[in-house]
DNA sequence: CTACCGATTATCT
DNA sequence: GATAATCGGTAGT
């Protein structure tokens, strides 16, 4: 028998970001494009790096100065999707999660493997190979075609748009400094493998 | 209302 | 390594 498609609940989401951050590698971003449930295109990719980004103790966070409209889905329950556009010209996708204790948190996703859907992403400006498709925040909101109107969608809930499926944990994984920012560098929740 | 600058990327030297 | 592209969120006036 086949084990159907399964997504981490709201409990997996509310821990300590940086474990959220970790355990999310190797696990699938999907987002469903279509309206009719029959006939919706999958585009899929493995979760490969994140970044963990606390509440307002994380002064590298967008929490970090309090709760303001853009960044409120990061004060909500963990699994909701936190999406802001940045530089002019960008999209980040993030997962709310953080344990009860704290008030914010978020996990940034940096890069996925694509595995579904490679044609779909192939989209002008981004006709680049399957490895370099998706490689970075900016390069994966625009091959998965995330923007801002994703914000705060139910990331555990697999019949959603955009959600998070259960995949092979790996086996190494690799701890580093957040990258991209001028503060907060010297802890290591950047998760890769 | 204004000014600054960012959880990025592509391209150039 | 350095920089342009491009614009909305935020803090300050």
């Amino acid at each position: 028998m086949s084990i159907g498609i399964t997504c981490p609940q709201r409990p997996f989401y509310e821990r300590d970001t940086p474990v959220v951050a970790r355990d999310l590698l190797g696990k699938k971003l999907v987002r469903l494009l279509g309206e009719d449930s029959r006939d919706q295109e999958r585009l899929v990719g493995i979760i490969t790096e994140t970044e963990a980004y606390g509440g307002e103790d994380d002064p590298a966070s967008h929490a970090f100065r309090g709760r303001t409209p853009r960044n409120s889905i990061m004060f909500e329950r963990g699994g909701l999707s936190y999406i802001y556009f940045i530089y002019g010209m960008y999209h980040c996708i993030n997962v709310s999660a953080h344990s009860k204790t704290e008030k914010a948190g978020a996990v940034l996703i940096r890069s996925i493997l694509p595995i579904e859907g490679i044609e779909k992403m192939m989209v002008p400006g981004n006709l680049k190979s399957t490895g370099g498709l998706a490689n970075g925040p900016g390069k994966l909101t625009r091959a998965l075609h995330i923007d801002r109107s994703h914000n705060g969608l139910d990331m555990t809930d697999c019949a959603c748009s955009l959600h998070i499926e259960n995949g092979k944990t790996p086996k190494r994984i690799l701890a580093a400094p957040r990258i991209g920012i001028s503060v907060g560098t010297e802890v290591r929740w950047r998760f890769k493998f």
